[in-house]
DNA sequence: ATAATCTATGCGTGGGTTTGAATATTCAAG
DNA sequence: CTTGAATATTCAAACCCACGCATAGATTAT
């Protein structure tokens, strides 16, 4: 019998999205999964501060990471989760709040970025 | 120009919902509208306890309240809201999570509420 | 093995959250 | 205006989180 209390679980899930840098990297993983080094260019924030979100998201279940030689690769480790984000924007939406601003992802090749899709 | 930063407003939302027995108050009042004797009938918890839980999600924007006479109803202050709840559930059911447990929502009158609902 | 690169982890401090208990507020009735 | 019932707020203590910094681990190339 194993009892998992399914509002905990929620609380959880929610918790690792309550938090404005973890939403943005969501953001640009719903769109190209990314190296640690390239969300690093992307957010103008330090290294182990961008590895400490990843970790937080990789505990709570909501992203996978796959290495490639020295890089890793992280993607959200569920469509649903991409779907949930959608809906999070969209109930904003619904509740008139005004001028929302989302940061743009860039797809284009950072030169800050040592990563292979951006060097090289 | 207003400039209200998308992450941030998101991040509150969830953060709103990142907490087990909020979960729990907004899956009642999902089904009914309810004041707060009811919810603390049903959740077993002291008065107090359930009105900053509700003043948390008032806060956030997630819940309304409109009072009669001395009783105040609480409901989901937005549609929406109620969907980003489902999603969240059919989350955890897509990332196989097992034996997921949420509390029923007793609909008949309780004995220990002293609502007009339930009393008379 | 060593060096270089990319990523992860540990730690400290400041600030915020959680929760129960006491208290205050609001409204209806008399 | 006092009383009683329903709800809200305040306060304090324990706890947890965010963030910067230093450092450690992992992988590839030399």
């Amino acid at each position: 019998m194993e009892h998992t209390n399914g509002y905990d679980k929620q609380a959880q899930v929610f918790r690792a999205l309550s938090h404005p840098m973890r939403l943005r990297i969501l953001d640009i993983l719903a769109q190209q999964e990314a190296c640690v080094c390239h969300l690093t260019a992307i957010l103008g924030k330090r290294q182990p501060y961008i590895s400490q979100q990843l970790a937080t998201l990789r505990e709570a279940g909501s992203v996978l990471g796959c290495r490639k030689g020295t890089l890793i690769y992280s993607r959200p480790a569920d469509e649903q989760l991409v779907n949930l984000l959608n809906e999070g924007k969209r109930l904003l939406a619904d509740m008139a709040v005004e001028d929302l601003v989302y940061a743009s992802v860039p797809c284009e090749a950072l030169d800050n970025c040592p990563c292979p899709r951006c060097q090289g």
